[in-house]
DNA sequence: GTAAAGTGACAACATGCATTGTCAGAATGG
DNA sequence: CCATTCTGACAATGCATGTTGTCACTTTAC
């Protein structure tokens, strides 16, 4: 439902030693085929993983703790996962897209003004942080020091927030602000500022209303976007 | 020189054990005091700290590696700091304190207009981070997921330079926007959106000018302001 | 000169963790 | 029924680290 693909296919896939001498048939168990049962195992490693580190970090998210809350064992963690940082990335990049198709699907509507596209892609940001808080400590918080691949994961996904702000930027006859100033560096700074927003509205307990941030964040864009329409026509 | 003041007084400091029977007197050594020693020994595991942390990351910068780089051995670690958290504390209050400080000096000048007060801290910003990266990359990037304790430091440096901002936007008069929207709030998005862009730079390799950083951010301030005053005389 | 404080190198201990290996028992297919 | 696969519990290994302790040697004070 999505425009934007992302190129996020690294998967990890481990190829499992065979003898050819046996031909070491695969069953069928719990009436579930083997690749099924390993599907389920890998969810269950997501899912647990999207609880403990939510609720207790990254540092604690052990592999010890992750099997245990998924009610599995050590062997079937690297069955999926190659180790621990994996599964990790795994979950922010599951994650990242449950927010940028939520986001995406949101302003997907036809016949949205500027300023309600940015209103409703806003509003699907913040609902979404505000009803998965799971999703929004990951992303917002957790991900940070993980390693130096779990933080190119995180800067990616900022540059893509802002390249999309870009396009749509362009979409919307905005783009191009004066030339000392930099657009991306601009889109980047945007983004910026909405997730600093949505991570003191996280820190403080949602105690401020999904309305207020939205319109908060609201106004940063239309601040921008105003500003950018009375230079060109000023000139 | 500057006016904010934090509330950053947590030394360690170590209480020595000494039985009332010898007074066991302190010597001066290489012609210093004991307490200069000390005071010395500190700051090159504070050196030490900016060097490892800024180069190979906070993971990396383990007791020994610490120790090492500052030519001293782990008893003198734990001398001055209570334990490796307590070193990287004091070394990101430090620096949060030298940028902040750099700032504060800078809009100290008098007789600037709001846009030249914008203008003026937000280049000393980037000049602060162009001339000492080691700064920017404590400040920027190595302080994530260190701890919840240096989290905690993180998020409260970020609501002083929002309260900053708010401070300033009293006394440049353009405080209280529209209702739905919260001030405070704007102000963390406008600190969040400097900081993305402050970081974006600093991982391209400062490979845009620092003059292009600063007219991006001034960019992004002087549109809530025009957007502000805009608002409060329409209305 | 000498006793005590200061210093530096490094061992020792405890801990926690990732990762691999073992093994007995349960479930399956034929 | 029975060989084989699958599963779960957990031991074993290896490694890195924080933190404390030891000890010989150096410098100072008197």
């Amino acid at each position: 439902m999505h425009v934007v693909t992302l190129h996020l296919t690294t998967r990890h896939v481990k190829i499992l030693p065979m003898t050819n001498s046996s031909p070491a048939r695969r069953r069928s168990y719990r009436g579930q085929s083997p690749d099924a049962r390993r599907a389920e195992r890998r969810q269950l490693l997501l899912q647990a993983a999207l609880e403990v580190v939510s609720s207790q970090g990254y540092s604690n998210a052990t592999v010890r703790s992750l099997c245990a809350s998924a009610g599995l064992t050590e062997r079937y963690f690297y069955e999926s996962f190659a180790n621990r940082e994996a599964l990790l990335g795994e979950l922010y990049q599951q994650q990242t897209a449950l927010l940028r198709d939520a986001m995406l699907d949101a302003i997907a509507a036809p016949g949205l003004s500027t300023e309600q596209t940015m209103r409703t892609g806003l509003s699907a940001f913040f609902e979404t942080l505000e009803k998965q808080p799971e999703l929004a400590r990951v992303i917002l918080f957790e991900i940070f020091g993980v390693s130096k691949a779990m933080d190119t994961l995180y800067y990616q996904a900022m540059e893509e927030f802002a390249e999309l702000i870009g396009e749509l930027a362009q979409v919307l006859g905005i783009a191009e602000f004066s030339k000392p100033a930099n657009d991306s560096m601009i889109y980047a700074g945007l983004v910026g500022a909405v997730v600093q927003m949505a991570r003191r509205w996280v820190l403080n307990g949602y105690h401020e209303s999904r309305e207020s941030l939205i319109e908060s964040s609201v106004l940063l864009f239309t601040a921008v976007s105003a500003h950018h329409q009375r230079q060109s026509t000023s000139s």
